[in-house]
RNA sequence: GUGGGUAUAGCUCAGUUGGUUAGAGCGCCAGAUUGUGGUUCUGGAGGUCGUGGGUUCGAGACCCAUUACUCACCCCA
């Protein structure tokens, strides 16, 4: 077989182990926060049947989903006229029945319908696993990632709301974030401005146009709206809500008054009301959060809140987003059923922590001490040392062969191990060992049996 | 799906209007140092200049194609 220059997909990473070690702590700082509040884990499989995730995410997101082939002469299985044709988006159903999964909200729909009578409702469950996306790839834009979920289902409580806005603020404040903005707001109020339009079913459109404010200005949403089928008159009723300011109760004062004449939109500015009510008996670390109405989101199933996390430090994507969905386990044949949940976009998160350097710097528990081998003599000795070390619980390591010292304290130093034990004829002779410590260079003889104590003080 | 940029040593990159034998820093290996890393000094290995074609007396450099990577748009974590 001809060599090749081994490559790994575009979009997808290796994790060497200092990279693991800093992803780790990220993982366990936003497990420690579910378990706070009260979350448990679950997973699911990699990859869910095709039709589970197809529909659920737009067209543009089901054009995303990897699909799996299917096991054998899947092509003699497809229907021959659609092969013939060539009609990819037929064709794919007939070929591929598999597909990686999108995202976590969908399967845990999925599960929630399917483990309905083993489950206590409000049901808090977290969900940290990887998610595949056949996305082009860019800065923080990964085909593989990881998404850490928590969602409640059962409850239509705001103080979820208002939980999971504590739950962003913990996390990235003890992850040492300094600078972030939880932004908020709600699908009823951007219902209620479709509705003042007077075309209600817009409402996306609506929303995707005015998700862009930031990024193509006043003129450029209202040419886009334009482009959506929004009259001139629409914009006249649309234009004060995207030139909304002020502080959080100001602006909830101004859209109670523009949005008198809407049920819905009401309603949403209530449900905001209670969350900020909420969070003000908590107060946040380090976040802002702030009433943005043209925080739009483009999944489709929320109905309520909606929620985005932003680093104001370091350009880049959304570090998590979630919000209320009324009706997700509904296209499941399970009716009636809220949620609420967050996502954390663990990668990013990494990305924004590398690039200002937030890591610890010692992050890796890594090996304490290593044993030199001098030969089988001393490598006999080191092995009763071995045996204790780790019967303590202290990550010791034999270097495995008898080469040069000067090898073995290399190996030391690239592995950043701080201590060096080298067992050698004398030694073992007069039972005074070297201790070496690898930072300040220092030596000194200690007994086996000393030597262990001394450890297990410094861990 | 759309548009830009880049491709030279293991890594990060220089390489002048096209001109002799393609360089640096870091890393790696060896020695100084037969029981000591990190620091220092000395030496060494390592390149089909992404790939294919074209222009030219001559191409790492210019042109075309292609592939990979990357950034941005769309959308999203």
């Amino acid at each position: 077989m001809a060599t090749m220059k081994p490559s790994i997909p575009k979009g997808t990473r290796d994790f060497s182990p200092e990279v693991v070690a800093k992803r780790n702590y990220i993982f366990d700082s936003i497990r420690s926060v579910f378990h706070k509040f009260g979350f448990q884990p679950i997973e699911t499989p990699a990859m869910e049947n095709l039709n589970t995730l197809t529909g659920k995410y737009g067209d543009e997101g089901d054009q995303l989903i990897f699909k799996i082939l299917n096991s054998g002469d899947y092509l003699s299985k497809a229907d021959p006229q659609k092969l013939l044709n060539s009609d990819s988006k037929k064709l794919t159903p007939e070929i591929a029945e598999k597909a990686l999964r999108y995202d976590l909200t969908v399967p845990f729909a999925r599960y929630v319908v399917m483990h309905q009578h083993e489950i206590t409702f409000p049901f808090k469950r977290y969900q940290i696993q990887p998610v595949w996306r056949a996305d082009r790839p860019q800065k923080g834009r990964y085909r593989e990632f990881y998404q850490c979920d928590a969602d409640v289902v059962g409850s239509d409580s705001l103080l979820n709301e208002a939980e999971f806005i504590l739950i962003y603020d913990e996390v990235l404040s003890t992850l040492g974030l300094k600078d972030f903005t939880i932004r908020i707001n709600n699908r009823k109020i951007l219902s209620g401005l479709a509705g003042l339009t007077g075309k209600p079913d817009k409402m996306m459109d609506l929303t995707i146009a005015i998700d862009k404010l930031d990024k193509i200005g006043l003129e450029g949403v209202e040419k886009e709206l334009l482009e959506r089928g929004f009259t001139n008159t629409d914009i006249q009723t649309i234009r004060p809500f995207l030139q909304l300011g002020g502080t959080n109760p100001e602006k909830l004062e101004h859209l109670r008054n523009s949005l008198a004449d809407s049920e819905t939109g009401l309603q949403g500015i209530a449900e905001l009301e209670t969350v900020f009510s909420y969070l003000s008996r908590f107060g946040t670390r380090q976040a802002v959060v702030e009433l943005d109405i043209t925080l739009a989101r483009g999944l489709n199933y929320y109905t309520g809140a909606i929620l985005e996390v932003r680093s104001d430090e370091v350009k880049m994507g959304s570090l998590g987003g979630g919000g209320r969905y009324d009706d997700l386990t509904g296209m499941f044949g399970l009716k009636g059923l809220t949620g609420v949940g967050i996502s954390f976009g663990a990668d990013r998160i990494y990305d924004v922590m590398e690039e200002l350097k937030l890591f610890p710097t010692r992050t890796a528990l890594g090996t304490r001490l290593l044993i030199t081998n001098f030969d089988k003599q001393a490598e006999l000795y080191a092995l009763d040392l071995l045996r204790q070390f780790r019967g303590k619980g202290v990550a010791v390591e034999l270097y495995p062969a008898p080469v040069k010292l000067q090898k073995q304290f290399k190996y030391a130093d690239a592995r950043n191990i701080p201590y060096v034990l080298v067992i050698g004829d004398e030694e073992i002779k007069t039972g005074q060992l070297t201790l070496k410590n690898m930072k300040s260079g220092e030596q000194e003889k200690v007994t086996a049996s000393d030597l262990i104590g001394v450890f297990l003080d410094q861990v």
